[in-house]
DNA sequence: ACCATAGGTCAACACCTGTTGACCTCCAAG
DNA sequence: CTTGGAGGTCAACAGGTGTTGACCTATGGT
Protein backbone atom coordinates (compact mmCIF):
# COMPACT_ATOMS: atom_id res chain seq x y z
CA UNK A 1 0.00 0.00 0.00
CA UNK A 2 1.32 3.80 -1.11
CA UNK A 3 1.09 5.78 1.81
CA UNK A 4 2.74 8.51 0.22
CA UNK A 5 -0.33 9.84 -1.82
CA UNK A 6 0.84 13.23 -3.40
CA UNK A 7 0.72 13.55 -7.24
CA UNK A 8 1.98 10.16 -8.36
CA UNK A 9 3.46 10.82 -11.46
CA UNK A 10 5.96 7.89 -11.22
CA UNK A 11 5.89 5.86 -14.73
CA UNK A 12 4.90 2.05 -12.99
CA UNK A 13 5.50 -0.44 -15.07
CA UNK A 14 3.34 -1.79 -17.63
CA UNK A 15 1.78 -5.35 -16.31
CA UNK A 16 1.74 -5.91 -12.49
CA UNK A 17 5.11 -6.51 -12.81
CA UNK A 18 7.71 -4.85 -9.91
CA UNK A 19 9.86 -1.84 -10.44
CA UNK A 20 13.18 -2.38 -11.97
CA UNK A 21 15.66 -0.41 -9.88
CA UNK A 22 16.42 1.69 -12.84
CA UNK A 23 12.82 2.39 -13.30
CA UNK A 24 12.67 3.40 -9.72
CA UNK A 25 15.69 5.44 -9.94
CA UNK A 26 14.32 7.01 -13.10
CA UNK A 27 10.94 8.24 -11.64
CA UNK A 28 12.66 9.93 -8.60
CA UNK A 29 14.58 11.49 -11.05
CA UNK A 30 12.20 13.15 -13.15
CA UNK A 31 10.26 14.16 -9.83
CA UNK A 32 13.50 15.29 -8.38
CA UNK A 33 13.25 17.68 -11.42
CA UNK A 34 9.89 18.75 -11.07
CA UNK A 35 10.48 19.63 -7.94
CA UNK A 36 13.74 21.55 -7.59
CA UNK A 37 11.60 23.34 -10.60
CA UNK A 38 8.56 24.08 -8.98
CA UNK A 39 9.95 25.03 -5.35
CA UNK A 40 13.77 25.69 -5.76
CA UNK A 41 16.16 23.38 -3.43
CA UNK A 42 15.13 23.97 -0.20
CA UNK A 43 11.09 23.67 -0.48
CA UNK A 44 11.49 20.61 -2.69
CA UNK A 45 11.50 17.66 -0.19
CA UNK A 46 13.37 14.29 -0.29
CA UNK A 47 9.14 13.64 1.34
CA UNK A 48 7.43 15.42 -1.65
CA UNK A 49 9.57 14.10 -4.42
CA UNK A 50 9.54 10.72 -2.63
CA UNK A 51 5.67 11.03 -2.59
CA UNK A 52 5.52 12.28 -6.30
CA UNK A 53 7.34 9.39 -7.31
CA UNK A 54 5.38 6.78 -5.38
CA UNK A 55 7.99 5.26 -2.69
CA UNK A 56 9.06 5.62 0.69
CA UNK A 57 11.36 8.81 1.11
CA UNK A 58 14.40 6.20 2.49
CA UNK A 59 14.78 4.55 -1.57
CA UNK A 60 15.74 8.16 -2.47
CA UNK A 61 18.25 8.06 0.11
CA UNK A 62 19.05 4.09 -0.75
CA UNK A 63 19.76 5.02 -4.73
CA UNK A 64 21.36 8.85 -4.22
CA UNK A 65 22.81 8.97 -0.85
CA UNK A 66 21.76 12.52 -0.20
CA UNK A 67 19.78 15.69 -1.36
CA UNK A 68 22.75 16.75 -2.38
CA UNK A 69 23.71 14.28 -4.70
CA UNK A 70 20.07 14.33 -6.02
CA UNK A 71 20.32 17.43 -6.78
CA UNK A 72 23.68 16.85 -8.47
CA UNK A 73 22.14 14.19 -10.67
CA UNK A 74 18.71 16.08 -11.18
CA UNK A 75 20.34 18.71 -12.55
CA UNK A 76 23.06 17.06 -15.05
CA UNK A 77 22.30 19.47 -18.27
CA UNK A 78 22.99 19.47 -22.09
CA UNK A 79 21.84 22.71 -24.06
CA UNK A 80 22.17 20.98 -27.19
CA UNK A 81 23.45 23.82 -28.96
CA UNK A 82 23.23 23.41 -33.10
CA UNK A 83 25.87 23.58 -34.82
CA UNK A 84 26.44 27.24 -34.93
CA UNK A 85 29.15 27.51 -38.39
CA UNK A 86 25.95 26.08 -40.32
CA UNK A 87 24.06 28.96 -39.73
CA UNK A 88 23.93 32.10 -41.60
CA UNK A 89 25.88 34.81 -39.53
CA UNK A 90 22.95 36.93 -39.39
CA UNK A 91 20.93 34.86 -38.05
CA UNK A 92 23.08 33.56 -35.34
CA UNK A 93 20.94 35.82 -32.74
CA UNK A 94 17.75 34.76 -33.73
CA UNK A 95 18.49 30.97 -34.02
CA UNK A 96 19.96 31.27 -30.51
CA UNK A 97 17.17 32.55 -28.74
CA UNK A 98 14.83 30.38 -30.48
CA UNK A 99 16.78 27.42 -28.99
CA UNK A 100 16.99 28.59 -25.54
CA UNK A 101 13.02 29.39 -25.66
CA UNK A 102 12.87 25.47 -26.85
CA UNK A 103 15.32 24.25 -24.87
CA UNK A 104 13.48 25.91 -21.75
CA UNK A 105 10.09 24.91 -22.16
CA UNK A 106 10.97 21.12 -23.17
CA UNK A 107 13.08 20.30 -20.07
CA UNK A 108 12.46 21.66 -16.63
CA UNK A 109 16.04 21.03 -15.80
CA UNK A 110 17.01 24.52 -16.49
CA UNK A 111 14.30 25.82 -14.14
CA UNK A 112 15.09 23.79 -11.71
CA UNK A 113 18.76 25.08 -11.99
CA UNK A 114 17.75 28.50 -11.94
CA UNK A 115 15.46 28.62 -9.43
CA UNK A 116 17.94 26.66 -7.11
CA UNK A 117 21.27 28.08 -8.02
CA UNK A 118 19.93 31.76 -6.65
CA UNK A 119 20.42 30.86 -3.03
CA UNK A 120 22.36 27.34 -3.74
CA UNK A 121 26.09 27.37 -4.40
CA UNK A 122 26.12 23.61 -6.18
CA UNK A 123 23.44 25.22 -8.40
CA UNK A 124 25.04 28.02 -9.35
CA UNK A 125 28.11 26.37 -10.15
CA UNK A 126 26.51 24.27 -12.67
CA UNK A 127 24.60 27.13 -14.31
CA UNK A 128 27.98 28.97 -14.42
CA UNK A 129 29.52 25.57 -16.34
CA UNK A 130 27.04 25.48 -18.65
CA UNK A 131 27.42 28.98 -20.55
CA UNK A 132 31.34 28.71 -20.05
CA UNK A 133 31.48 24.96 -20.62
CA UNK A 134 28.90 24.81 -23.56
CA UNK A 135 28.05 28.10 -24.90
CA UNK A 136 31.55 29.56 -24.56
CA UNK A 137 32.92 26.62 -27.12
CA UNK A 138 30.32 27.03 -29.46
CA UNK A 139 30.79 30.60 -29.82
CA UNK A 140 34.66 30.63 -29.86
CA UNK A 141 34.50 28.17 -33.03
CA UNK A 142 32.78 30.99 -34.94
CA UNK A 143 34.57 34.10 -33.51
CA UNK A 144 37.94 32.07 -33.55
CA UNK A 145 38.40 31.92 -29.99
CA UNK A 146 39.85 35.24 -28.85
CA UNK A 147 40.00 36.47 -25.49
CA UNK A 148 36.63 37.63 -25.94
CA UNK A 149 34.73 34.23 -26.17
CA UNK A 150 33.84 34.45 -22.51
CA UNK A 151 32.76 37.68 -21.92
CA UNK A 152 30.29 37.00 -25.09
CA UNK A 153 29.31 34.15 -23.69
CA UNK A 154 28.41 36.02 -20.40
CA UNK A 155 26.86 39.10 -21.88
CA UNK A 156 24.43 36.00 -24.09
CA UNK A 157 23.70 34.58 -20.45
CA UNK A 158 22.34 38.11 -18.73
CA UNK A 159 19.73 38.38 -21.82
CA UNK A 160 18.62 34.73 -22.13
CA UNK A 161 18.70 34.49 -18.21
CA UNK A 162 16.94 36.88 -17.43
CA UNK A 163 14.48 35.92 -20.09
CA UNK A 164 14.01 32.71 -18.79
CA UNK A 165 13.62 35.40 -15.06
CA UNK A 166 11.12 37.03 -16.28
CA UNK A 167 9.09 34.57 -18.66
CA UNK A 168 9.23 31.39 -16.47
CA UNK A 169 9.61 32.21 -12.97
CA UNK A 170 8.83 35.49 -12.21
CA UNK A 171 6.00 35.28 -14.83
CA UNK A 172 6.32 39.16 -15.39
CA UNK A 173 2.98 39.54 -17.25
CA UNK A 174 3.88 41.15 -20.81
CA UNK A 175 6.95 39.13 -21.10
CA UNK A 176 5.35 36.34 -20.00
CA UNK A 177 2.80 36.67 -22.82
CA UNK A 178 4.35 37.44 -25.23
CA UNK A 179 4.51 35.32 -28.38
CA UNK A 180 7.75 33.40 -29.23
CA UNK A 181 8.23 35.24 -32.58
CA UNK A 182 7.90 38.78 -30.73
CA UNK A 183 10.49 37.36 -28.32
CA UNK A 184 13.25 36.30 -31.07
CA UNK A 185 12.45 39.54 -32.88
CA UNK A 186 12.86 41.81 -29.87
CA UNK A 187 15.59 39.55 -28.28
CA UNK A 188 17.40 38.45 -31.99
CA UNK A 189 19.44 41.11 -32.15
CA UNK A 190 20.36 41.96 -28.84
CA UNK A 191 21.90 38.41 -28.99
CA UNK A 192 23.49 38.75 -32.04
CA UNK A 193 25.10 41.86 -31.25
CA UNK A 194 26.61 40.22 -28.37
CA UNK A 195 27.85 37.43 -30.51
CA UNK A 196 29.24 39.03 -33.20
CA UNK A 197 29.96 42.85 -33.21
CA UNK A 198 33.20 44.25 -31.85
CA UNK A 199 33.85 45.46 -28.04
CA UNK A 200 32.31 48.81 -27.98
CA UNK A 201 34.75 50.02 -25.36
CA UNK B 1 24.03 39.35 28.77
CA UNK B 2 23.96 39.14 25.07
CA UNK B 3 23.63 35.05 24.24
CA UNK B 4 22.88 35.08 20.49
CA UNK B 5 26.43 36.15 19.37
CA UNK B 6 26.67 36.00 15.57
CA UNK B 7 28.61 38.84 13.85
CA UNK B 8 26.44 41.88 15.86
CA UNK B 9 25.73 44.22 13.07
CA UNK B 10 23.11 46.16 14.87
CA UNK B 11 23.32 50.30 16.38
CA UNK B 12 24.27 50.15 19.55
CA UNK B 13 22.82 53.26 21.28
CA UNK B 14 26.04 55.91 21.74
CA UNK B 15 26.15 55.84 25.95
CA UNK B 16 25.01 53.12 27.91
CA UNK B 17 21.47 54.41 26.83
CA UNK B 18 18.76 51.71 26.44
CA UNK B 19 17.76 51.23 22.87
CA UNK B 20 14.78 52.92 22.02
CA UNK B 21 12.11 50.79 19.87
CA UNK B 22 12.63 52.08 16.89
CA UNK B 23 16.16 51.67 17.09
CA UNK B 24 15.93 48.09 17.42
CA UNK B 25 12.67 48.21 14.38
CA UNK B 26 15.30 50.04 12.58
CA UNK B 27 18.34 47.64 13.15
CA UNK B 28 15.86 44.29 12.70
CA UNK B 29 15.10 45.67 9.17
CA UNK B 30 19.07 45.89 8.37
CA UNK B 31 19.61 43.03 9.41
CA UNK B 32 16.84 41.37 7.88
CA UNK B 33 17.52 42.83 4.30
CA UNK B 34 21.19 41.81 4.79
CA UNK B 35 19.91 38.20 5.47
CA UNK B 36 17.46 38.12 2.85
CA UNK B 37 20.01 39.58 0.28
CA UNK B 38 22.15 36.94 1.48
CA UNK B 39 20.17 33.58 1.66
CA UNK B 40 17.49 34.19 0.47
CA UNK B 41 13.58 33.90 1.94
CA UNK B 42 13.56 30.32 3.45
CA UNK B 43 17.01 29.91 4.21
CA UNK B 44 17.21 33.55 5.85
CA UNK B 45 15.96 32.92 9.63
CA UNK B 46 14.27 34.46 12.05
CA UNK B 47 16.90 33.16 14.78
CA UNK B 48 19.86 34.46 12.11
CA UNK B 49 17.82 37.80 11.98
CA UNK B 50 17.67 38.19 15.06
CA UNK B 51 21.54 37.34 16.30
CA UNK B 52 22.87 39.74 13.48
CA UNK B 53 20.27 42.81 15.41
CA UNK B 54 21.62 41.73 18.46
CA UNK B 55 18.14 40.56 20.24
CA UNK B 56 15.88 37.98 20.60
CA UNK B 57 13.82 36.25 18.46
CA UNK B 58 10.84 36.82 20.09
CA UNK B 59 11.33 40.62 19.66
CA UNK B 60 11.28 40.30 15.79
CA UNK B 61 7.81 38.62 15.83
CA UNK B 62 6.85 41.84 18.83
CA UNK B 63 7.83 44.16 16.20
CA UNK B 64 7.20 42.82 12.93
CA UNK B 65 4.11 40.12 14.03
CA UNK B 66 5.63 37.15 11.72
CA UNK B 67 8.14 36.43 8.91
CA UNK B 68 6.07 36.88 6.02
CA UNK B 69 5.18 40.71 7.43
CA UNK B 70 8.94 41.53 8.22
CA UNK B 71 10.30 40.59 4.65
CA UNK B 72 7.41 42.72 3.22
CA UNK B 73 8.89 45.74 5.51
CA UNK B 74 12.15 44.72 4.92
CA UNK B 75 11.20 44.52 0.59
CA UNK B 76 9.76 47.71 0.58
CA UNK B 77 11.91 49.65 -2.17
CA UNK B 78 12.31 53.04 -4.19
CA UNK B 79 13.92 52.91 -7.39
CA UNK B 80 14.29 56.36 -7.39
CA UNK B 81 14.69 56.90 -11.23
CA UNK B 82 15.75 60.00 -12.28
CA UNK B 83 13.79 62.13 -14.91
CA UNK B 84 14.13 61.07 -18.07
CA UNK B 85 13.04 63.34 -19.75
CA UNK B 86 15.76 65.98 -19.30
CA UNK B 87 18.31 63.78 -20.57
CA UNK B 88 19.54 63.58 -24.30
CA UNK B 89 17.32 61.02 -25.89
CA UNK B 90 20.00 58.91 -27.29
CA UNK B 91 22.01 58.80 -23.50
CA UNK B 92 18.64 56.66 -22.29
CA UNK B 93 19.63 53.23 -22.08
CA UNK B 94 23.06 54.06 -20.90
CA UNK B 95 22.11 56.28 -18.00
CA UNK B 96 19.34 53.69 -17.07
CA UNK B 97 22.31 50.77 -17.01
CA UNK B 98 24.47 53.33 -15.37
CA UNK B 99 21.63 54.05 -12.58
CA UNK B 100 20.49 50.77 -11.92
CA UNK B 101 24.11 49.54 -11.36
CA UNK B 102 24.06 52.35 -9.08
CA UNK B 103 20.73 51.55 -7.34
CA UNK B 104 22.07 47.62 -7.00
CA UNK B 105 25.28 48.13 -5.48
CA UNK B 106 23.96 50.62 -2.57
CA UNK B 107 21.36 49.27 -1.08
CA UNK B 108 20.35 45.36 -0.11
CA UNK B 109 17.08 45.72 -0.87
CA UNK B 110 17.07 44.48 -4.93
CA UNK B 111 19.33 41.05 -3.92
CA UNK B 112 16.52 40.54 -1.10
CA UNK B 113 14.10 40.88 -3.92
CA UNK B 114 15.67 38.90 -6.66
CA UNK B 115 17.04 36.07 -3.98
CA UNK B 116 13.27 35.99 -2.47
CA UNK B 117 11.57 36.37 -5.80
CA UNK B 118 12.60 33.23 -7.21
CA UNK B 119 10.74 31.04 -4.68
CA UNK B 120 8.42 33.37 -2.59
CA UNK B 121 5.54 34.56 -4.76
CA UNK B 122 5.45 37.79 -2.39
CA UNK B 123 8.75 38.79 -3.26
CA UNK B 124 8.11 37.86 -6.99
CA UNK B 125 4.97 40.17 -7.07
CA UNK B 126 6.98 43.57 -5.27
CA UNK B 127 9.33 42.80 -8.08
CA UNK B 128 6.83 42.69 -10.37
CA UNK B 129 5.64 45.88 -9.38
CA UNK B 130 8.91 47.79 -9.30
CA UNK B 131 8.75 47.37 -12.94
CA UNK B 132 4.86 47.65 -13.77
CA UNK B 133 4.12 50.20 -11.35
CA UNK B 134 8.17 52.36 -11.26
CA UNK B 135 10.10 51.98 -14.73
CA UNK B 136 6.81 51.36 -16.67
CA UNK B 137 5.08 55.08 -15.90
CA UNK B 138 8.60 56.96 -16.20
CA UNK B 139 8.88 55.30 -19.89
CA UNK B 140 5.57 55.87 -20.50
CA UNK B 141 6.08 59.95 -20.46
CA UNK B 142 8.78 59.87 -22.72
CA UNK B 143 7.34 57.64 -25.17
CA UNK B 144 3.58 58.94 -24.89
CA UNK B 145 2.17 56.63 -22.91
CA UNK B 146 1.13 53.87 -25.88
CA UNK B 147 -0.05 50.31 -25.10
CA UNK B 148 3.43 49.02 -25.35
CA UNK B 149 4.91 51.00 -22.49
CA UNK B 150 4.28 47.74 -20.64
CA UNK B 151 6.30 45.36 -23.26
CA UNK B 152 8.70 48.31 -22.95
CA UNK B 153 9.53 47.82 -19.34
CA UNK B 154 9.50 44.45 -19.23
CA UNK B 155 12.12 43.98 -21.80
CA UNK B 156 14.12 46.50 -20.01
CA UNK B 157 13.53 44.29 -17.02
CA UNK B 158 14.71 40.88 -18.95
CA UNK B 159 18.63 42.87 -19.80
CA UNK B 160 18.74 44.13 -16.35
CA UNK B 161 17.50 41.07 -13.83
CA UNK B 162 19.84 39.27 -16.15
CA UNK B 163 22.91 41.23 -15.60
CA UNK B 164 21.57 41.87 -11.67
CA UNK B 165 21.25 37.65 -11.56
CA UNK B 166 24.87 36.84 -13.90
CA UNK B 167 26.81 39.89 -12.04
CA UNK B 168 25.61 39.89 -8.48
CA UNK B 169 23.84 36.18 -7.78
CA UNK B 170 25.61 34.10 -9.60
CA UNK B 171 28.92 35.45 -10.06
CA UNK B 172 29.39 34.48 -13.82
CA UNK B 173 33.06 35.52 -13.80
CA UNK B 174 33.46 37.74 -17.20
CA UNK B 175 30.04 39.16 -16.10
CA UNK B 176 31.15 40.40 -12.46
CA UNK B 177 34.53 41.42 -12.86
CA UNK B 178 33.92 43.87 -15.92
CA UNK B 179 34.30 47.20 -15.00
CA UNK B 180 30.97 49.38 -14.99
CA UNK B 181 31.65 51.33 -18.22
CA UNK B 182 32.34 48.28 -20.30
CA UNK B 183 28.61 46.70 -18.99
CA UNK B 184 27.29 50.43 -19.80
CA UNK B 185 29.12 50.19 -23.08
CA UNK B 186 27.61 46.74 -23.95
CA UNK B 187 24.20 46.73 -22.36
CA UNK B 188 23.40 50.78 -22.98
CA UNK B 189 22.60 50.04 -26.81
CA UNK B 190 20.48 47.04 -25.90
CA UNK B 191 18.08 49.35 -23.28
CA UNK B 192 18.25 52.24 -25.36
CA UNK B 193 16.88 50.02 -28.64
CA UNK B 194 14.33 48.48 -25.72
CA UNK B 195 12.92 51.84 -24.29
CA UNK B 196 12.70 53.72 -28.51
CA UNK B 197 13.15 51.40 -31.14
CA UNK B 198 9.38 50.38 -32.96
CA UNK B 199 8.28 47.32 -32.80
CA UNK B 200 10.31 44.98 -34.55
CA UNK B 201 7.21 42.52 -35.42
C1' DA C 1 11.35 -26.54 -2.00
C1' DC C 2 14.63 -23.47 -0.70
C1' DC C 3 16.68 -19.08 -0.03
C1' DA C 4 19.62 -15.09 -1.36
C1' DT C 5 18.63 -10.86 -2.94
C1' DA C 6 16.60 -6.80 -5.02
C1' DG C 7 12.84 -3.76 -4.05
C1' DG C 8 10.37 -1.63 -0.67
C1' DT C 9 8.27 -0.03 4.06
C1' DC C 10 8.30 1.71 8.75
C1' DA C 11 9.43 4.11 12.85
C1' DA C 12 12.43 6.71 14.80
C1' DC C 13 16.61 9.98 15.48
C1' DA C 14 18.42 14.61 16.10
C1' DC C 15 17.93 18.97 14.61
C1' DC C 16 15.95 23.23 13.03
C1' DT C 17 11.93 26.21 12.06
C1' DG C 18 8.29 29.94 13.16
C1' DT C 19 5.79 31.26 16.90
C1' DT C 20 3.95 31.90 21.73
C1' DG C 21 3.38 33.35 26.50
C1' DA C 22 5.25 33.90 30.87
C1' DC C 23 8.57 36.40 32.94
C1' DC C 24 12.32 39.82 34.09
C1' DT C 25 14.35 44.77 34.55
C1' DC C 26 15.20 49.25 34.03
C1' DC C 27 13.60 54.01 34.38
C1' DA C 28 10.78 58.03 34.44
C1' DA C 29 6.38 60.06 35.97
C1' DG C 30 3.09 60.59 39.89
C1' DC D 1 8.70 55.43 46.98
C1' DT D 2 5.90 53.40 44.24
C1' DT D 3 4.34 51.89 39.94
C1' DG D 4 3.53 51.03 35.17
C1' DG D 5 4.99 50.42 30.95
C1' DA D 6 8.59 49.92 27.48
C1' DG D 7 12.44 47.03 26.21
C1' DG D 8 14.10 42.63 26.54
C1' DT D 9 14.91 37.44 27.79
C1' DC D 10 13.76 32.62 28.31
C1' DA D 11 11.87 28.15 27.68
C1' DA D 12 8.90 25.73 25.35
C1' DC D 13 5.39 24.33 21.64
C1' DA D 14 4.18 21.86 17.40
C1' DG D 15 5.53 20.73 13.20
C1' DG D 16 8.79 19.83 9.45
C1' DT D 17 13.59 18.34 7.79
C1' DG D 18 17.36 15.07 6.20
C1' DT D 19 18.84 10.77 7.40
C1' DT D 20 19.28 5.99 9.46
C1' DG D 21 18.73 1.14 10.42
C1' DA D 22 15.78 -2.57 11.29
C1' DC D 23 12.53 -5.00 9.03
C1' DC D 24 9.33 -7.01 5.46
C1' DT D 25 8.25 -9.40 0.78
C1' DA D 26 8.16 -11.01 -3.67
C1' DT D 27 10.78 -13.66 -7.07
C1' DG D 28 13.92 -16.06 -9.86
C1' DG D 29 17.87 -19.34 -9.82
C1' DT D 30 19.38 -23.68 -7.94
Amino acid sequence: MLTYGGDMTATDPGSGRRRTGDETRAAILTAARERFAADGYERATIRSIAADAGIDPAMVMRYYGNKEKLFAAAAEFDLRLPDFSALPRDQLGSKLVEHFLTRWEDDDTLMALLRAGVTNEAAAERLRQLFAGQLGPAIGKLTGGGPDTAIRAGLVATQTLGLALCRYVLAVGPIAEMPRATVIAWLGPTVQRYLTDPDPT
